[in-house]
RNA sequence: GUCGAGGUAGCUCAGUCGGUUAGAGCGAGGGAUUCAUAACCCCUAGGUCGGCGGUUCAACUCCGCCCCUCGGCACCA
């Protein structure tokens, strides 16, 4: 079932607010929207991949103000933590939007703004709610313990002020027929039944600003309006397009959201509805293309806790990866987080899976592979002189790790790629190449270098189906088996047989250091 | 309350359309082997498949009820 390439993918993430240092559960959400991006490349298609920073949340403004730092600098700071995640997991984005400090963004959610209000679908109204000075926010009467603010145990105020809302009633049945039919698909498929459930309950007109005052300046204004600034879901949802230059209908808006074949948006469980009813209203109201695909991952505990904002178990990335390695912590988050599920990020399981699987089974396989071919056939891939199992398992591997990517089940994806590592590790017991080096009749001989050829092929599959995962890895197996830095096109790539004979081999470092267990 | 997702070997989890002896990895025990990072490979581990009842020749897999865990239920990653 291979799907038709080229095709045009724009892939992103949720754009997180930067009150916190960034943690374990959005480094998961970097590396899927990553490994997809991976993905997609390999195969040949135009890709456009985009993550970035909120900022214009009044949490930004507090935050800063605990800080002692003024909101700008404060955000600023943050914001480069979170960009600073691509080297130490090998993020391969293609652009990072930061909301309160580009125009493009500011101009972009500007427009946004003017066309649904164009529509008719914007207007104001009177809104009343009981709001929380401590707090600086609204409260529903269902947050509140015996009528006052679950943090300061104060009596919020009845407060009125008029805000633009946004007549997301309009939508409810486009949207609805948008979630039915799959024309907007969300995966894991749990979540869109939420969602049905949801809007099946009925979509009540959105608040999508907030006074000035309340907001303490900071955000961006609503047009002609200076009283009022957008509520900050308007204009973070908005960065999608912004950040391709929707303001403008530039270039990359046109052939990345416009002609696009799938606008995939990576997104935490908690924001679904976001993503999958008010956004699509609003590109609905504005005239815009809408989204494709949720992918819609869970949360991650941190060795069976869950992660408290400043509780101390927030695991900094770029600490995990200094002490465990790239591959091995985006390895781990791949293949030991079951898609869509909520996950357990725990170090122990981590530094097993790196030993067992990264270590013993692939770097291992690699490593006697090349000896071998070193030793038995002067380092050169020797040429096979019959068909072995392996070419019925390639096109059933090619044929599940497709389907896998299809339904972004990620996990599975590896599994699948795995299957090739663990039938050659058996097939290299099975044939014995060095009890065949021994024998000196043509047949042991013949045999032997078939089953070096087979190696070496299964190896160089294992490097195109496991480098959206493991890129670095990748590379370093192609480098040892005497290939191309550069993969070769999919059908090539994915065929049984892709291994030059005569390919000069490298027994190179290991792939994977055994490291001790984290204290 | 309601809706949803889970509850399978010590741990983390797989189990397609119901079908014969319920699987994998880790951990544990045993064996084999030497190409390789003492790695790879093979065997074993005897788990009331949350509980009770039902449908069926046959249910972990369908139906009902109950128990436990987690999550959504209007503006909160």
């Amino acid at each position: 079932m291979t799907t038709p390439s080229p095709s045009r993918h724009y892939v992103t993430t949720a754009i997180p607010y930067v009150n916190a240092r960034p943690h374990i559960g959005f480094a998961m959400e970097l590396v899927m929207a990553d490994v997809i991006a991976r993905y997609r490349r390999l195969r040949g298609d135009d890709v456009r991949a985009l993550t970035g920073t909120d900022e214009n949340a009044l949490k930004n403004v507090q935050a800063a103000e605990q800080a002692g730092i003024d909101t700008a600098t404060f955000v600023q700071a943050q914001a480069a933590a979170f960009e600073a995640l691509r080297e130490p997991l090998n993020l391969s984005f293609d652009d990072f939007i930061r909301t309160s400090a580009q125009r493009r963004h500011a101009r972009g959610v500007t427009k946004l703004w003017q066309a649904c209000a164009a529509r008719g679908d914007i207007d104001k109204r009177a809104y009343r709610g009981l709001y929380c000075v401590g707090c600086e926010q609204f409260y529903a009467p269902a947050d509140l313990v015996d009528g006052r603010c679950p943090e300061h145990d104060s009596e919020p105020e009845l407060v009125e002020e008029d805000n633009y809302f946004f007549r997301l009633s309009r939508y409810e049945a486009q949207i609805l027929a948008l979630l039915e039919s799959g024309r907007l698909r969300i995966v894991p498929e749990g979540y869109r039944n939420e969602i049905l459930a949801f809007v099946r309950g009925g979509l009540a007109d959105l608040s999508i600003s907030r006074s000035r005052a309340r907001a303490r300046g900071w955000g961006i204004g609503v047009p002609d309006d200076p009283s009022q600034v957008m509520y900050v879901w308007f204009d973070a949802l908005g960065n999608y397009v912004t950040a391709l230059d929707y303001a403008d209908e530039g270039d990359d808006y046109v052939r990345y959201w416009v002609d696009s074949d799938a606008r995939v948006h990576v997104i935490g469980k908690g924001i679904t509805r976001f993503h999958a009813v008010y956004w699509p209203a609003i590109l609905l109201s504005a005239g815009l293309p809408l989204p494709t695909t949720l992918v819609v991952h869970g949360y991650l505990t941190v060795d069976g806790r869950k992660i408290g904002k400043s509780l101390g178990n927030a695991i900094d990335p770029e600490d995990i990866v200094a002490r465990h390695g790239t591959d091995p912590v985006r390895y781990f988050l791949c293949r030991h987080v079951r898609f869509g599920r909520d996950g357990d990020f725990h170090e122990a399981r981590l530094v097993t899976a790196t030993h067992a699987e990264l270590a013993d089974q692939l770097g291992n396989l690699l490593r006697r592979t090349v000896s071998m071919i070193a030793r038995y056939t002067d380092g050169g891939v020797p040429a096979p002189t019959d068909d072995g199992p392996f070419a019925a398992l390639a096109v059933q591997i090619r044929d599940d790790y497709e389907r896998a990517f299809a339904d972004y089940r990620i996990d599975d994806a590896v599994r699948t790629a795995w299957t090739i590592v663990d039938a050659a590790n058996r097939h290299a017991v099975e044939r014995a190449p060095w009890k065949l080096a021994k024998r000196d009749d043509p047949a042991a001989r013949a045999a032997l270098r078939t089953t070096l050829y087979e190696l070496a092929e299964a190896l160089r599959l294992a490097a195109v189906y496991l480098a959206p995962f493991l890129p670095y890895t990748a590379a370093q197996i192609r480098h040892q088996l005497g290939l191309s830095p550069a993969p070769e096109p999919w059908d090539a790539a994915t065929r049984w047989g892709g291994v030059p004979v005569g390919a000069t081999v490298t027994v190179g470092e290991p792939l994977f250091a055994k490291t001790s267990p984290a204290a």
